[in-house]
DNA sequence: CATGAATGAGTATTCATTCAT
DNA sequence: AATGAATGAATACTCATTCAT
């Protein structure tokens, strides 16, 4: 028990290693050009072990996305009491960006693009995480801004993917072509103007 | 000098042979599983010409690019006199998704995301192209609504932002994480509504 | 003491394990391409065990060689009273062919053939097993064939070579080179036409 | 043209060079121990011009067996008019046996046997070059003696393959299992032996 | 004494680029 | 100017063997 306890913790964390090391490469040189054996070297293990603990690069790639990737958060935590609907837009906004430019997740984007004639699925896949699951939080949310009369009724699924394609064309688009860009000192500014936009069709 | 220009005649019969080859090996196979051998072959050309036109890989991928990014057509053309706003923003909105939608112009995004890392000036360039440049006919056609009383006077900088932006998120978002995405059957139902919403914010 | 015979049993149990997966892993995957790691699984036996019995592949393969090889019947057996030499020649040579294409003595051939340049000591033990000792034991039946009057005198050390020899020409080579070879329908008509040759050479 | 010519030759003295180094490297090391880079390295080559030449490292091996297999040769021209039917059956002996020991074809076949499991059509056809092929040719050579009256009356498809058995029971089994077996000092003898008792059961 | 995770050397194959003709 | 054969470095993956627990 004892051993099995300390090889379980061992091998934790050495996959943790070689998902860091992974996702550090990755993000460096992209799929194609990323290479076991530097990533081992990095981790700290043998190309074995490495292959002991993901099976191929594909697998190592799409598990380091997996991890990675930014999980839908839950949006509902953002309804506080005495929050107005604009305070809770310009919330949802903020959070929306906070997920997508922590975590490398605009060049994790980039590297699942380019490998999308390759590994259709797992591009799949991360369209669904990206965008449909974040979508449905937010939907959900304002639902709930509907039902309590913050915002009038209307189709929420649409409202939500017309707000998110609000703030990608002006944060997510440039910074999938630009890797070093970052949230300009304006972005409060500009959500603000997105939400006014927003309120004006939705707004009670 | 007959030959010279002869010569002339058959080199850039070449070259543009293998732009031609280079561009489908591109779409195909992405940038790096792209192969210098395979592309010769199918421009019908000895390797070492190839790399007396291209320097290198990458040289040739940034003319392949260069030459084949959809130019920003003149939107101004949809200027008709008897149409009203909502038919010129639906005209625009089918000619900005037919710009996308032909000449590969999803894949050749993707190509581009994907060697951001790698070509970060022409991956700007090409958002230059893609983005900006159609924004700006984009907007030239919305500033002449306004003066026309056909939009409420506006930021047009910004709504031809938010008009591409509604775009994207629906047709072009989808386009890159799926390289089979075609435009969906109730396009034209979709671009309706959102005229509809842009009217809404914007008409008179 | 019991605890230590206990342990002999399991240890013995073990090896036994080991020597027949290893077996069935190299009549299914010639050496090379045998691996340690699958025959220890197979053996439900860790490749610590494992190699606690054999000190390496080459050790675990003659081990296994030397077990399996099919000892040398003893065809004095054959010798029944009331059989003509007709009817003793057919069973040594059923008995013959039966010892080879049992127990997979064919595929054994193969392997040991196919490490002779490495194990060369290993291979001329296998021929001793299955050549020389095979063709005594067959040379100690004609002998007491010719005291008892049923062969004509002659150097029954060669006519036993050459009676292998034709056996092994028609159902040995073959199967040698073909791993799916088996004995033909009409063995025993060709046996009987071996057998007539025989006897026109050595019968009285 | 004279580019052509010289290119042609350059390429058949390297491919020449590989196929020789390739063979000495399968002799040495048997198939699965033989390396690419080495035998590039020892043809004076690159890896990447053998992989020009040969597709993969069992298709170089095919070429190499297809070339070093000792081709069965024209055994009419023994059939010397003055000869008697021991002369003849002597020299077809001999031509058997050295065609067998020179061109390494008993290391050859080994290997081959080694691929069996692997190869089976490798196999296959290298059991018909020296098998079937050899047995035919011999085959013909008795059917002329018949004729002439040289031989009995007989199937000579059965007494070919027993003379080719007789000779590879004392000669080319044991070299199956011993790398350095030599042909032994008293062949002729030994031949001997073998040709009077092929004349006893077939002579006139 | 048994375990199985870890090792690292080894291998076939590919590909952008160069160079002799 | 054009050819295409040649290069050699690079890479994902495997496997017999060892060692800490």
């Amino acid at each position: 028990m004892g051993l099995d306890t300390h090889r379980r913790a061992v091998s934790d964390r050495k996959r943790a290693a070689i998902l860091k090391a992974a996702l550090d490469n990755f993000l460096r040189n992209g799929f194609s050009r990323a290479g076991m054996a530097e990533i081992a070297r990095e981790a700290d293990v043998s190309t074995a072990t490495l292959y002991k603990h993901f099976d191929s690069k594909e697998a190592l790639f799409t598990a380091v996305i997996k991890q990675a990737a930014p999980s839908a958060s839950d949006y509902s935590a953002f309804l506080a009491p005495g929050d107005t609907a604009r305070d809770i837009l310009r919330k949802l906004c903020k959070a929306y960006l906070s997920l997508q430019f922590e975590h490398n997740a605009n060049a994790l984007m980039r590297i699942v693009i380019a490998e999308v004639p390759g590994a259709p699925k797992l591009a799949a896949e991360m369209y669904d995480v990206l965008a449909n699951r974040r979508n449905d939080s937010l939907m959900a949310v304002m639902d709930t801004m509907i039902e309590r009369g913050m915002l009038k009724p209307h189709d929420a699924a649409f409202s939500a993917r017309l707000g998110g394609g609000m703030l990608k064309e002006l944060f997510v688009w440039p910074a999938l072509f630009d890797a070093d860009f970052k949230l300009p000192p304006d972005t409060d500014r500009k959500i603000d103007v997105l939400v006014d936009v927003f309120l004006e069709l939705y707004g009670t």
